[in-house]
DNA sequence: AAGCTGCTCAACCGCATGGAC
DNA sequence: CGTCCATGCGGTTGAGCAGCT
């Protein structure tokens, strides 16, 4: 008999979350902080179980988040951090800024590993090929030799598009272009060259199956809710101005603290600490991925051997 | 147009982990 | 040291959707 479901007790939803929820999942946090998820729903008033609003805020509400659209740098470090860490979702979203585990471990589910099989099944076969018409002659070691002389370069290839990764990634801090900036409602009629106005989810308009969809990250929906709900006596934007303060920056976020200590960097982030400095996280340094690299290279861990930086080119 | 199939992804479930007592 | 509890993590599920027949 293992543990009992933690949402076991009577009057817990379940499903989708809708616009109300998540406003007030994202007020509380406003104002209390991400962490003590226990009280969260006594305290909101949600039907909801501490679980499902840690998951809400992790993986959908939390500022800084991005979806969909993995480019191919992302993809590459997806590629080659699952090769190096294996499934360690968690690990590798913190290679990855804006992107959560679980965004993470569905994209590598329903796109990666399918791709990464297809092609090695194509290589297989032209191996396959490629051995049936080579000479019978260079011994299996010399050939071990070599491709361990290549692999070394490809590793170094590796090294250095994953410093290019993450320097990029973190150069986005001077040029943020996460979609969660981009509003999840927009008057219809507010001019382009405007910074576009805020507007909750007009009456009625709520579809509990595109809500998420469409609704890039509710947080966005807050300072102009709490200005018409009167619940914020600042101006609009003052209340804006202050939110950033306490959603900063999608990169300057990004980074979680050792890649399982979400709730450390979060909380620091509303608790009035100074911004967040990026060098403040403890991102996993290069030379620790490279360490990592090395190590794996010295065991000979298969996984990475066999997926080398010019293969993962060639998926793309 | 209706039915079927496969895909996507938000959310759930259960186990692992670590801290407090 | 053992137990309890809160939280984190990874695997899995299922509703909704798109494309195909």
């Amino acid at each position: 008999m293992g543990r009992p479901p933690c949402c076991d007790s009577i009057g817990v939803k379940k499903g989708p979350w809708t616009p109300e929820e998540d406003i007030i999942l994202v007020s509380y946090i406003q104002q209390h902080g991400p962490g003590n998820w226990r009280s969260v729903p006594t305290s909101t008033g949600l039907l909801r179980c501490s679980k499902s609003c840690r998951l809400r805020w992790t993986n959908y509400l939390r500022p800084g988040i991005k979806r969909g659209n993995f480019t191919e740098q992302e993809d590459k470090m997806i590629i080659h951090l699952q090769a190096l860490l294996g499934n360690r979702w968690a690990a590798i979203a913190s290679y990855l800024p804006q992107r959560t585990d679980n965004d993470i471990k569905n994209y590598w589910n329903t796109h990666l590993k399918k791709r990464l099989h297809n092609y090695r099944s194509n290589s297989d076969q032209e191996n396959h090929h490629h051995q049936q018409g080579a000479s019978t002659s260079s011994s299996s070691s010399e050939t071990i030799t070599i491709a361990k002389g290549q692999w070394e370069r490809k590793l170094q290839t590796d090294i250095n598009m994953a410093k290019q990764a993450l320097s990029e990634a973190l150069s986005l801090d001077t040029k943020p272009t996460t979609s969660w900036q981009q509003p999840p409602y927009t008057s219809p009629t507010a001019p382009i060259d405007h910074q576009p106005e805020l507007l909750p989810p007009p009456p009625g308009i709520f579809n509990p199956s595109s809500y998420a969809l469409s609704s890039e990250n509710i947080a966005r929906l807050l300072p102009n809710w709490l200005k018409n709900s009167g619940k914020s006596s600042q101006t609009s934007s003052e209340s804006i101005g202050t939110f950033n303060q306490q959603f900063p920056s999608p990169t300057s976020e990004g980074f979680k603290n050792n890649g399982n200590s979400e709730v450390s960097e979060t909380t620091s982030l509303f608790q009035g600490e100074s911004k967040p400095n990026i060098g403040e996280y403890q991102i996993p340094s290069l030379s620790f991925l490279e360490k990592c690299l090395f190590d794996d290279a010295a065991q000979g861990d298969e996984g990475f051997m066999d997926m080398s930086l010019e293969e993962s080119d060639s998926l793309f």
